[in-house]
Order: C-alpha cells, then structure tokens, then sequence
DNA sequence: ATCTATTTATAAGG
DNA sequence: TCCTTATAAATAGAT
C-alpha cells in the first residue's frame, strides 16, 4: 500500500505473498499488543502460515486458550449478532467506495486549482478562467500559506526542544503573518470580492452524483 | 497518533479509550481480513470489552473454533518457541527506540537545513552559516525540486484520467525541468564546489551519541 | 459521525 | 534480512 496501492486479493507472487505476510503479521500483533494495553482488554488471535503448519498466536499459547475458554463459557448466541464477519466486511468496503467517488470530484478541483496556481507562478496568464475559479486559487493559497506557516513553527519548535544550545534555531517561526490580505490580495487579484473565502467552492452541490 | 503522538499506556479519559477502542478494533479487524485473503492463511481473533462482556470475534464463532481446534491438536510444543510474546513486543519496542535517537539527529540536521533555506528566500543574508551548512542546503532544494516535479506530474496524470474532457488539464507537467544545474546553482552559488551531491550531509558521523 | 493533520504501516527497491 | 524511501492507510483530536 506505498509505492503502488495493492489489490485486496492473493497474492500471486510467491515471494511477495511471503514477504506481505510477515509484514502485516508483525504489524498486526503489534496493533493487538498497543490496542490491549491503550484499553486494557483481554485479546487474542491465532494465524496460520501456508501450509498450515506453524501456527503463530498472540500473546501467548496459554494466553490464547484462556481468552478462548472465556469465549466458549459465555452465552455464545448473545455475541452472533454484532459479529463482524466477512460479508459484513465486504459490504462496508463497497460503501466506502461509493463514497469516495463524491470525495474524489471535490480533491480533483482543489488539484486543478494547483495547477492554476502553478501556471500563474511559471508566467502564464489568467486567460480562460472564469471568476470563480479565481477566487478558488485564492483560498488554495490561503490554505497553503496556514500550512507553510504552521510547519514552520513546528520545525523550529521542536529544534528548540532539541538543540537549545545550537546559535541559530530561534526567533525565526513564521515570517509570513505579514502578508495575510496583501501580497495575495495583489495576485488574485479582485477574485476575492465577495467577502466569505472560508468555503472551498461552494462544494458543486453534488446533487448530479 | 496523529493530532498527537500518543503514549503507549492505559488511556484513563473514558470517552477517550472507548472511542479509541471501538476505531481500533475496527482497523485490527480489517487487517485481519486483508492478511487472510491477501495471503490465503486462517486466522482468527477474539477482542473483550472492558467489562468483559461482549465479545467480539472474528471471522466469526465458528471460525474462531475451527482455528482455534487446529492449534490446539497440533504439537503444540513445537511453536511455543518463536511465538511473539508480550515481552518480545516490549524488547523490540525499547529496540525501535534506541535506534530513532540517532535518526532524530540526521532529520534535525535536514530540517535545520530547510529553514536556513526559508531565511534566504525572506531576505536575510547567509551570513554566519559554514561553507558545508550551504553545500547542504543546495541539497535540500534539488531534493525538494524533485519531489515538485514529481507530484505535479502525478496531478497531471490524474487529472488526465479523470477529466479527459476539461480544456485546462493536459501538457502542463513540470515546468521545472529547465532549472537543472542553472537557477539554483547560481542560489546557491559555489556551495556545490565538490563533485559529491548526492549524500545528504555525510550523516554526521553519528558517532558522539 | 466527519474531517483534517499527523503518525504508522508498508510496497518497492537497494 | 535489514534499511531506505515515497505513498497509502490508520487514527487522535476537534467539529
């Protein structure tokens, strides 16, 4: 899931598929370890390699057969309903997919008016856009001058922390709280007439989905 | 983990470890069935709630038996070897630890790196900092070019698929490639007097931890 | 329940 | 196998 997006199915590749496996299987105990201790819950799990030969279980031998006998002893019909099994699973899954498609309509425009942006910083005009538009490349770099100011007090924050001693790490942060409704102001020029920048652009309505 | 790092230990806010309970078993749960069907192995789990009332399995009652019924009638010796306790977790933890200490070092280094770089870009001159400081800046900027130039073709690319119909998507791409060994050389002026740019600042050596 | 910014987990590639 | 790097996924905190 980093260089490339994985399909959710087996893996072909013998050696992938093995490497994957011992990957995740690590993540994954690790995530049971972190979620029993956060919350202070009694957890167990049990996973097979291929050949269905050495099984690895979580945390222990012991550990596991007592969660299971605590499991078994209780009125077993009671927790069936809430289970989440595999269809419940898969089901989920589509519906996060249907989702994505609205989610991804809005972040395509919010791309383009990077682009836009790009083009106006590289020289080009603003020819063929309408107002509108405009106005959105002016909340883009609204939103791109918080995050460059807030990262920047973040960096230097924390070499305070680390290198109190070092000559050259303070009195720096944001050096852009300056502009705020200049220098913008005189890119975008009137795009931002109306006076609500807050939304990013009116969302399209999203009715036509 | 992500507004805020988050301490490994007993969240004590109820309305905190619940919430954080019910997201995390959800993920756990999740990854269970990735694991399983990416890598075609059985696998089972059981989660308690604080009151050790319901709880919750997976893939489901049955499945959680079958699993279960397979480790016990195997022999059962054999594994308790390598399985991934909880102290074997704590070890590997304390490990991790050690081994960020030194890393933390190297990205103070880069990030000290980017905003002597900020400085440049809002005026302030370049004294006080060493002929290696700079070699390493010029560093940073072609590292951060180059991850420009990627991203904006990715966007491109994306937009592409998307939207093949809109009018302002397409041969926009980097815009940067021009600049090579021109713009920022002459920014960065005799700061790449060796022939060696491509180590990011000789990792310090490490050796003083 | 949603959203966003961050931290983690990881797929590829040395 | 372990390390590095760039990206996708999980998720803490706030709404």
């Amino acid at each position: 899931m980093t260089r490339e997006k994985v399909k959710l199915a087996y893996i072909q590749n013998d050696q992938t598929r093995k490497l994957t496996f011992k990957k995740r299987k690590k993540g994954l105990l690790k995530k049971m370890s972190e979620l029993t201790i956060l919350c202070d819950v009694q957890a167990c799990a049990i996973i097979y390699g291929k050949h269905d030969t050495q099984a690895e279980v979580w945390p222990s031998p012991a550990g596991v057969q007592r969660t299971y006998m605590k499991f078994k002893t209780m009125p077993s019909m009671e927790q069936t309903k809430k289970q989440l099994n595999m269809e419940t699973f898969l089901r989920q899954q589509i519906e996060k997919a249907k989702d994505q498609l609205r989610k991804q309509k809005k972040e395509n425009h919010e791309k383009e008016m990077s682009i836009m942006m790009s083009k106006c910083l590289t020289g080009r005009s603003l020819q063929g856009f309408n107002m509108e538009d405009l106005n959105d490349v002016g909340w883009v770099i609204d939103h791109k001058m918080e995050e460059i100011n807030r990262k920047m007090k973040k960096v230097n924050d924390e070499l305070a922390q680390n290198e109190q001693s070092k000559p050259c790490s303070k009195n720096i942060t944001a050096t852009s709280d300056q502009r705020q409704n200049d220098e913008h102001a005189a890119s975008s020029g009137s795009t931002h007439g109306d006076d609500d920048p807050t939304r990013p652009s009116a969302t399209s309505a999203d009715g036509g989905a």
